[in-house]
DNA sequence: GCCAACGTTGGC
DNA sequence: GCCAACGTTGGC
């Protein structure tokens, strides 16, 4: 299944991604963004990585599911700013998946457009108060969002 | 900086 | 287990 996975690029971008072979998708601190990760996504899966807090937000490019499950290691961290006291290794609560640079797109595909194509309107980044920061994206959605960055499916 | 949306916390 | 208060996200 794809995915669509948002990141602040003032902390970490399509750039970033793209400078390292693979990235810990840390600090994640929702129930639910954390289920989709530990429980659904497999090794492989694609995601679109979405900018936001950004000028303008938008999909920069894709990323790729590169590790299986395994538990954040920040949880465990008191110096860490995503820190979890009640977590321990025993009985960890937040797990992540790693994730790798697959493409960037040649340019950014704004929200704004996103949310005035037909097809993409259903599409739950779009959808005013989608606060998750891991969402699944309908195949169908995924791969309009490609045809829009001029990039091969 | 504002504020709507919404998840989490904690008192009861 | 309800729900008000609070904190965070994220577009604008």
């Amino acid at each position: 299944m794809p995915w669509l996975i948002k990141s602040e690029p003032d902390v970490f971008s399509i750039d970033d991604l793209a400078k390292v072979p693979r990235e810990p998708w840390t600090g994640v601190r929702n129930y639910q963004a954390r289920n989709y990760m530990w429980k659904e996504m497999k090794v492989g899966d694609l995601a679109l990585f979405y900018h936001s807090n950004a000028t303008p937000p938008g999909i920069a490019g894709i990323a790729k599911v590169a590790s299986a499950p395994y538990p954040d290691p920040t949880q465990f961290d008191p110096k860490s700013e995503y820190h979890d006291p009640k977590a321990t290794e025993e009985n960890p609560r937040w797990y992540l998946v790693d994730f790798e640079h697959v493409a960037t797109f040649p340019e950014l595909i704004p929200l704004e457009l996103l949310k005035t194509d037909s097809q993409l309107s259903e599409m739950l980044v779009c959808q005013r108060g989608t606060r998750l920061s891991i969402t699944p994206v309908e195949k169908k959605h995924y791969q309009r969002v490609l045809k829009l960055a001029g990039v091969k499916g």
